[in-house]
DNA sequence: AAGGAGGACGCAC
DNA sequence: GTGCGTCCTCCTT
C-alpha cells in the first residue's frame, strides 16, 4: 500500500554508486551527509575526502531537525548497513538520548546504553520485528573481521569502536 | 541474567 | 558473494 519507493532514503546508493558527496535530499528523511562517510571506497577516489578526513572532530554544524520517521524497509542492495544505522543514531544525540552515545567521539568509541531499544529501532528500520540485541550484536561481531567495528582495548560491556575509515 | 565470541545455516539481493 | 537474521554452544562479567 505504502508508496515506499518514493520515500526511501538510499544512503548506500549514494556511497556505493558514485561516492560523490551530494547533499541528501532532506525531503522525507533527515540524514545529514556526514552520517555516512564512505569507507575504503573513498581511498580510491580522490577529491571527496573533505569531510571524511582522518581528523577527529572537524566540525559538527549539522544539528538538523530530528526525524523520527522510520523508512519502511531496507534489505538488499538499497539497505542501510548496521554500522551506518548506528552512526545515524549517534549523530542525533537529542533524538536518541539514553539510547546510544559517544564515549570518545574523536576515537569513534560509543556505548549502547539501551540495548533493547537500539535493537528495536534497528528491527523497525529493517522491518524485522523479532530483532533483539542478541542478534544485533552478532552482526556487530561480524564487523570485527571486516575491520569496520572493533571492541575497545578494555572490552567494556556494550562499548564498541568504529575503525578509523568508518568514523 | 546480560553480554560476548564465533560457528553454522538460511535467505534476499 | 554479501550482509545480515536466526539459532546455538560455551565463556565471561
Amino acid at each position: 500500500m505504502a508508496p515506499r519507493s518514493s520515500f526511501i532514503l538510499e544512503p548506500t546508493l549514494l556511497q556505493a554508486s558514485q561516492g560523490h558527496h551530494s547533499r541528501l535530499l532532506s525531503g522525507g528523511g533527515c540524514i545529514s551527509r556526514a552520517a555516512l562517510s564512505s569507507p575504503a571506497s573513498s581511498l580510491g577516489s580522490a577529491g571527496d575526502l573533505s569531510w571524511a578526513s582522518p581528523s577527529p572532530d572537524q566540525h559538527e554544524e549539522m544539528q538538523e531537525p530530528l526525524c523520527h520517521e522510520i523508512p519502511p524497509i531496507g534489505r538488499g542492495k538499497h539497505a542501510i548497513h548496521l554500522w551506518q544505522f548506528l552512526k545515524e543514531l549517534l549523530l542525533q544525540p537529542h533524538a536518541y538520548h539514553g539510547c546510544i552515545r559517544w564515549l570518545d567521539r574523536s576515537r569513534g568509541i560509543f556505548k549502547i546504553e539501551d540495548s533493547a531499544r537500539v535493537a528495536k529501532l534497528w528491527g523497525q528500520r529493517k522491518n524485522r520485528p523479532a530483532m533483539n540485541y542478541d542478534k544485533l550484536s552478532r552482526s556487530i561481531r561480524q564487523y570485527y573481521k571486516k575491520g569496520i567495528i572493533k571492541k575497545t582495548e578494555n572490552s567494556k560491556r556494550l562499548v564498541y569502536q568504529f575503525q578509523p575509515q568508518y568514523r
